[in-house]
DNA sequence: TAGTGGTCTAGACCACTGT
DNA sequence: CAGTGGTCTAGACCACTAC
């Protein structure tokens, strides 16, 4: 016998997933319970059911109790992206990193920020707007508020020599949050800035985070034109 | 006691994450190793380890045998993206699908598709060029290339009723993938199909999928203007 | 109401890796 | 070498839900 022995979760998993390539298990097919794979594979129904969730969490098995466990009918794959923090984005692309404030105020929260955060529009936020440079050149534009009462500390960070989204990460865990990436053509500013065309397509992502029900900062990154967010599944 | 009893992984979760939440444990602190966290909570080890490894997945946390687990110093977050089937996108939105076959042709491989899927130019593949509707509007442009002999049946196929995307992820199982994300301005002939201006910024999606080490299909995916890909972390 | 997945336990052994 | 996380087991009870 040449075949794989299955003595792991990791080895049930990838006897389950090649039924379900080689289609001995069809799309939308019941599969056999936990105790009765456990009982093929030789193994205890933990080790089947680690395997399993594994799998439904990937997307390729949907599992209900009492319904049993059927292979999914759309695969909708899910994709695990990293949200790294910049600097250490570019230091691994091999470029050296800078960053320099372009404006830093405390103020009020404009009626579209409150909105987005669920805030009263006489809030308390520092605003904060700054350029991301990856060996001098123009990386990412970031335009960021921050909930001064929800970040203790905050109005005595300078952000000169750590970016916000550094020291935010580090003094200020959030629980939750909600990003959407989206394409945007650059205005003038925004071109100027970058150094890019007006009008160049530049990638976006707005991030908004909560810590618990507080809102903590919302965020707008504009990358330079050329970025590109990459991952596996 | 109205304090939440700690007795499943789920609550030895959201305690741990109090206490990092809080600062109890700082960020780059070593944390108690799960033996004595076990004896703590008054639980198994195995519950500690399931709250553990889920936080470590979510990237708070690092964890080395030996060395033991930490507060992550840079918690680099993970989104997880669901890459939806085009036809149950546009449905969740309310809108009625519809798709339009532009090109759908024989040929082998051109250069730098080969190049992207690892194959000889000679290959034969199957070229199919498409437009997505939301209630009649443009809503993706679709350019794939599929790799014929990865991909029983395939040629008896005619894509009319049904979207290559859809009868891929149901026909033709794959292992691995490999996805990113851009901004684009459209061509002239993109803009046409989208009903943009040219140079309009679009989202664009290159996804390339293989079924073990036999690439499958390699697609580019260019959303009409104002496409926002969402996710909550 | 009964069948299925979800989870917990107590104990054990293993794999990796810092010292 | 020894400490830590990674995993497996056998058994148990629970939660959800299709029927």
């Amino acid at each position: 016998m040449t075949v794989p022995e299955i003595n792991s979760w990791q080895s049930v998993k990838a006897e389950v997933m090649r039924r379900i390539v080689e289609r001995t298990w069809l799309p939308g097919d019941l599969v056999p319970n936990e105790v009765d794979l456990a009982e093929e594979f030789g193994v205890a129904r933990a080790t089947v059911n680690r395997a399993m969730r594994d799998l439904a969490d990937a997307g390729l098995l949907e599992r209900r109790r009492k319904a049993g466990t059927r292979v999914a009918l759309n695969p909708t794959r899910k994709a695990t992206l990293e949200i790294p923090i910049t600097r250490l984005e570019v230091e691994q692309r091999g470029a050296i990193w800078r960053h320099a404030i372009l404006e830093r105020k405390e103020t009020v929260t404009p009626v579209v920020v409150a909105s987005r955060l669920g805030l009263p529009t006489n809030t308390p936020m520092l605003h904060v707007r700054s350029l991301h440079y990856a060996n001098n050149h123009p990386f990412l534009y970031e335009d960021r508020w921050i909930n001064i009462s929800a970040v203790k500390g905050i109005c005595d960070v300078s952000f000169q020599s750590i970016d916000a989204n550094e020291w935010l990460v580090q003094n200020a865990t959030f629980t939750r949050g909600d990003i959407s990436f989206s394409a945007a053509n650059t205005t003038k500013q925004e071109a100027e800035l970058l150094e890019a065309g007006v009008g160049a397509a530049i990638f976006v992502i707005d991030r908004t985070t909560w810590n618990g029900d507080i809102p903590v900062t919302a965020v707008r990154l504009a990358y330079a034109p050329g970025y590109r967010m990459h991952t596996e599944i």
